[in-house]
RNA sequence: GGCCUUGUGGUCAAGCGGUUAAGACGGAGCCCUCUCAAGGCUCAAUCCCGGGUUCGAUUCCCGGCAGGGUCACCA
């Protein structure tokens, strides 16, 4: 068979370049040793998932750890998962958690002399090297039909072989001269299959950045490289782009394990360094009693979009993220509780072998925790932006009275006290803890334990003495008043001495006041609560917290 | 089903031949206290099962079992 006439026949393309051209376009990459280059390589759906900042994460530490890149490419190999405006929406949404690329697909940057960044843009290169491969007789013409392969599927499926186009079942493979120039000759679509060499009886030990060693078998699939439109699979746009992208580091989900052997192949059959391998366990999520994999249809309250539109603060999530990345990360931080979390040695060695539980709790934890770090201005900030894009109409009119949010900010975060407050989880609930401080948003309920007369006559002897210039041990004192007014103990250890002897202890009075003013039974300190309302809507609120 | 892979408390996990088997989240309790948080202290809870190897296995080997992944002209 003359090779070199099938492949002009198959891919006349006449923009080709020999191969060495491309070669020379794209140079190594001068880096300090020891550098990795690791790469973000989504199809352009738009939708990121936790699992995608997840392995993001894991490549941008270890690029700007070890002084390497960082970079965008988009496989968009496959037309019906495009969509419009994702490519900004990813770098958007990693921007957002404070991941940023050195090069790629629309990142702005001198760096960028590896692209085309989008794989539909590169296919003149994947076509030079399927050409190539025919000719070298390494790859093949296959006019099989959809309906002739599911066929064949379901054949090898009920003999209960092994699935796939191989061996005998790779027809076109055998295809004669004259039957292939027929059948071009008719116009009949085409995809070209790799000649796979491979043998599935011998064993390949591998050595993977995150799982060890790892042993497949040979791959003798023929598999198809490039599509009837003209455009590689991923698996050989893997190859080309990796090996002039120059990248040394792939970084990828355990998913793509078991396609590991066609992209050995691949690179060996093509004649280019294999990049190291790190293979990702995924995020798991219990769902009705089981543990699966977090799915970009299934699970929609764990796209990004949800994280942002519930307030958590992102470099929560980040470092969430790295505790599971790497299980070091959490003693590391307590020992250096002022460092960034850059400053961390992110160690791919370190990256767990199965896949974690995504885990809410611990998620929220962190959250709270972080947004105890920040001043009552940075909470404001946070806040605000929170505010202005998911809040509501009165949300916002809230806060443009800034100087009174950061007064009630300084309370519940207790910023100035012994200890900071953790009771903002995140944006959304911060937002909501605020609500009884303003009267629109006010919606107490009475949910007194004493009865009527006893709640009006604490009410009304508080309010009567209440004066908005007394500090928290003055205030206090009239509470006690109040309490021994009314039958209630003044002191705690009294009323614990002999419960019997009185209606209550001065803590249930200060709940039927916290009752009228905050309208719930539970708030950060009352005194504070009162001062921030002010004279006026304290008195007010003392009133009509009476029962008729 | 074939192939690959994983298996330490409820969750995330250190440990990798001899340990009282770390720590964190969550849970329970106590202290503090005007309530709630926060904080401090304490407690409960784990080596998937069965065989080996060994003086000794959570750690090594084999076999089960269970979980996960994958078997496309999708990535």
């Amino acid at each position: 068979m003359d090779y070199i006439k099938l492949a002009n026949a198959l891919i006349p393309d006449n923009n080709l370049l020999p191969l060495e051209e491309y070669e020379k376009a794209y140079p190594e990459r001068q880096l300090e040793k020891g550098a990795e280059v690791t790469r973000l390589a989504p199809s352009p759906t738009g939708f990121i998932h936790l699992g995608n900042l997840y392995s993001a994460l894991a490549d941008e530490r270890i690029a700007h750890t070890t002084g390497g890149i960082f970079y965008l490419r988009i496989e968009d190999t496959d037309l019906k998962r495009k969509v419009d405006g994702a490519v900004e929406s990813v770098i958007r949404s990693l921007n957002y958690f404070g991941l940023n690329f050195d090069e790629g697909a629309e990142i702005d940057s001198p760096l960028n002399k590896y692209g085309p960044y989008y794989q539909r843009r590169r296919a003149s290169i994947y076509r030079a090297y399927v050409k190539n491969l025919i000719e070298r007789g390494l790859a093949y013409p296959c006019f099989c039909t959809e309906d002739r392969l599911n066929a064949v599927r379901e054949q090898q499926t009920a003999s209960k072989e092994i699935t796939g186009y191989y061996g005998k079942y790779a027809r076109c493979r055998n295809l004669s001269e004259k039957e292939i120039y027929e059948n071009l000759q008719d116009g009949k679509p085409f995809v070209i299959r790799l000649k796979s060499q491979g043998d599935t009886q011998n064993k390949i030990t591998f050595k993977d950045a995150i799982k060890g060693d790892i042993t497949v078998t040979e791959n003798d699939q023929d598999v198809v490289i490039l599509k009837s439109d003209g455009i590689p699979t991923y698996h050989f746009a893997h190859a080309v782009d990796d090996h002039f992208m120059h990248t040394t580091l792939v970084i990828r989900g355990e998913e793509w394990l078991s396609s590991l052997p066609i992209h050995l192949e691949l690179f060996k059959v093509l004649g280019f360094k294999l990049p190291k391998y790190g293979h990702t366990c995924s995020l798991m999520k219990v769902d009705n009693g089981v543990k699966r994999k977090l799915s970009k249809r299934k699970d929609p309250e764990l796209s990004l979009d949800y994280y942002r539109s519930a307030g958590y603060y992102p470099k929560a999530v980040v470092k969430y993220l790295m505790t599971i990345l790497n299980s070091n990360f959490e003693e590391w931080e307590r020992k250096n509780p002022q460092s960034d979390y850059r400053e961390f040695k992110f160690s791919i060695g370190k990256m767990g072998k199965s896949g974690a539980l995504f885990d809410i709790d611990k998620l929220n934890d962190i959250s709270k925790a972080e947004l105890a770090t920040l001043s009552a201005e940075e909470t404001y900030e946070f806040l605000l932006g929170w505010v202005n894009e998911f809040g509501t109409e009165k949300d916002r009119q809230h806060f443009t009275r800034k100087e009174y949010i950061i007064k009630i900010l300084n309370l519940i975060c207790g910023i100035g006290g012994k200890k900071r407050r953790k009771d903002i989880v995140r944006a959304e609930t911060g937002v909501r803890l605020m609500d009884y401080f303003f009267d629109d948003t006010f919606a107490p309920e009475y949910g007194y334990r004493f009865d009527g007369a006893t709640v009006n006559s604490v009410l009304e002897g508080f309010s009567a003495l209440y004066d908005e210039n007394d500090d928290n041990s003055a205030w206090f004192a009239k509470v006690k008043q109040v309490a021994s007014g009314n039958g209630f103990a003044a002191e705690m250890s009294d009323y614990k001495a002999n419960p019997e002897a009185y209606k209550g202890s001065v803590a249930d009075v200060a709940e039927i006041l916290r009752i009228a003013v905050a309208g719930t039974p539970n708030s950060p300190d009352l005194c504070t609560v009162m001062g921030i309302l002010g004279r006026v809507r304290t008195i007010e609120r003392l009133n009509a917290g009476k029962i008729i």
